[in-house]
DNA sequence: TAATTTTGTTGGTATATACCAAATACGCTG
DNA sequence: CAGCGTATTTGGTATATACCAACAAAATTA
């Protein structure tokens, strides 16, 4: 256990940290898949003792574990290895919750808050409506096999939707609306960020405020194009991928140069 | 200097780590434009010493500062404020570099490697080839205003494309193609998804490796369909923004629930 | 048995220190 | 002025230590 992989000045060039022989050591042992989704990782100290490093040390190797999205925090219960990442089909706006529950991820919705707002210039100058209209706000939290995932706070045309608070919010919204007011979403305009998160937001997800997320939005349009819904989704970044088809639109911008 | 608003234990209840009041400090100067992109931040002892911190902790909110996007570190240069965040178009592949060029964003292209390799199973199982069969790989570095912003590498059926090697490489890859070879990029299947960077890209990007960043992988089809070239894309995640238009496909699925 | 207290584990914050290597700035020399 | 060597600045790595608060499990009490 003395000869390590990791030693101080063995005799070659070596230039390799040794908190970086530790991320080697992690990422082998959860890629190998000798740690199956959530196990505990080894705690600061122990790892720290067991390659004869130091514990801040150790907690660097941890944090970047972390960071790459390998490993998340548990608060002080501990590291554990993180599930496999799942696909969000972003040209079929049926929409996650529908293929999640159907396909039997264990997705389940928490309800943080909602309520009514008047809509402010970032609203107003989206969607369709003056300055001052109401709309419904709601912050969920989604989580699969109680693992938190994203987060979605979704604002909606009040007038358009009477009563829509009353109604049971842990379902998927497209459902929502296309059962009981008669509204499908037909396209939507999607943006796709990596941003850090809030304070409240890597609360809820269990992730120190400076990490990253994935951000996506989306204003969700109707038959006839007129947008009614704008959501914003902050992803655990390293619990998701996004897939697309594209089409070439404007082909006129290369031949006319 | 003693009575800064980080202060240990002065009679509120006190809760804020010292590092977090650092952090929002320099999010002030950043966001509020006193620091324009590229300007340097203070250094790491320069920072604990005004702040009456320790380096270590000094050191610690600048690295959530780096993780956050705000600044990058060039080295042992120093840290700089990032420049502003650019949009990528998915549902336009002519693409990333012929709008850059045109709208003079100062795109520089340059060329890492290039060189013929032979399909794997990856690549045999999205492209219509054999195991075995010749491709074109290259790998650019593309950095606006002289700054880092992504790594493309491109594997494109060499067969279709005779001395592609040969040309210059420093231009769009939709261009080169559309001109020399009368193949357009018609329609792309594109992945997102965040990721830790790798040693060679952290290096080329100026990044820690334990970082993460965006990767964008898309398979490009010409007319009919057929695909011709797969490209993967690593970006400095605070740099970009990608916007698509999604269209609801299957609406069966709900109805018949 | 059920509720409560205690104890140990774990991560979070913070410091003070040390040495290294890359990059820069400066001053000297030709 | 150009070229060279040196000193300084700056980030990168690493340690040893300390205390705190959240949490879980074990021990104790009602």
């Amino acid at each position: 256990m003395s000869n390590d992989s990791v030693s101080k000045r063995a005799g070659s060039t070596e230039k390799v940290p040794r908190f970086q022989a530790i991320i080697e050591h992690l990422r082998q042992q959860i890629h190998s898949g000798t740690w199956p989704e959530h196990t505990a990782l080894p705690p600061e100290r122990t790892l720290a003792e067991r390659f004869g490093i130091s514990r801040m040390t150790a907690r660097r190797a941890l944090l970047a574990i972390e960071t790459e999205g390998l490993a998340y925090s548990a608060g002080r219960r501990g590291r554990f290895v993180s599930p496999a990442r799942l696909t969000y089909d972003i040209g079929n706006m049926v929409s996650f919750s529908a293929h999640a529950q159907r396909d039997d991820l264990g997705l389940s919705i928490k309800v943080i808050s909602s309520g009514v707002i008047a809509a402010d210039t970032t609203l107003a100058s989206r969607l369709p409506v003056e300055m001052g209209e109401e709309f419904y706000k709601y912050t969920r939290l989604f989580l699969i096999k109680d693992h938190p995932t994203f987060i979605e706070e979704e604002f909606v045309i009040a007038r358009l939707f009477p009563d829509l608070l009353e109604r049971d919010l842990t379902q998927s919204t497209t459902l929502l609306l296309e059962r009981h007011y008669d509204t499908a979403a037909h396209t939507g305009n999607i943006v796709i960020r990596m941003r850090a998160l809030r304070e409240e937001e890597a609360g809820l997800l269990g992730l120190a405020t400076y990490q990253a997320g994935i951000e996506l939005e989306q204003l969700i349009c109707d038959k006839s194009g007129q947008p009614f819904c704008f959501g914003r989704q902050i992803w655990r970044g390293e619990l998701a991928e996004f897939t697309a088809q594209a089409v070439v639109r404007d082909k006129t911008d290369i031949q006319s140069k």
